[in-house]
DNA sequence: TTCTCTGCAAACGCTTTGCACGGAT
DNA sequence: ATCCGTGCAAAGCGTTTGCAGAGAA
């Protein structure tokens, strides 16, 4: 709450509550959650909550590059708070989303052929180490 | 068109005309195409064709593992005929997207934490060799 | 006949837009 | 009075579904 609230005054954004809420969100659980989890979940506690400033919020935190959208399932929208890089593993199984560390894997390693490269999303796709243990 | 329907016919997937033409505009452009564009382009030569279609036989692809979907721009979905492993770099001012070789890196550098990774997807944005020399 | 392929039209679901109310400055 | 944050309701749009007709086997 404090962290997502200096968070916001320093991108120059004013921290209404629902930002910061939204942001915390974002921070605590790393759930890559879609818009349609973040108003569940948040509208516990603020029940007059709308989806339209779920969007309008996390699409204020992309421009001013707070949060991150990626695409994970068959399109559908997720969320993540920007941290460091990481990638995504997405489990076919469960359709968990895990963090997964890179092994000094940056955009430099990449042969860019020219091109300027700004952001570098990787995806990978597979069963989950938890799936696997069931046997599945 | 002749290496379409071999593919096709190696894959159990029955060669109608459709189809083929279909899978021989993902094999011929390059352009990662979006369902709009495959229709709207195929159309010309036949006239009768259905987005429905489209997506029926799209949907066929992947299943068969002939093509893949990647979503590289914001909530588009565009598809791409399966080939050997490379990288999308898409420019944020053109939105073109561009094939990127890999320098070697596949799945086994990236610590995969115990999970089994069957695919890995991976998206670059930026600015493009082209943009950047127009100078902007 | 039976099964497959195709395509229209409707339904669906996520996201965006328009607009108006309320609170803060 | 003005500006900003919020939220309802409607619109928008890409995708999916249901169903029926055409064509191949």
């Amino acid at each position: 709450m404090q962290r997502a609230t200096e968070m916001l005054r320093n991108k120059g954004i004013s921290p209404s509550y629902h930002r910061v809420k939204i942001l915390a969100y974002l921070l605590e659980k790393k759930t890559h959650p879609t818009v349609e989890e973040i108003y569940r979940n948040l509208s516990k506690e603020i029940p007059t909550l709308s989806k339209t400033t779920v969007y309008n919020t996390l699409k204020i935190f992309i421009d001013k590059d707070i949060a991150k959208s990626l695409v994970a399932g068959k399109n559908e929208i997720r969320y993540d708070a920007t941290t460091r890089e990481h990638a995504h593993f997405t489990c076919s199984k469960c359709h968990r989303i895990y963090d997964v560390e890179l092994a000094g894997i940056l955009e430099e390693d990449i042969l860019s052929e020219g091109h300027k490269v700004e952001d570098c999303q990787i995806i990978l796709k597979g069963i989950c180490k938890n799936c696997l243990s069931k046997g599945n």
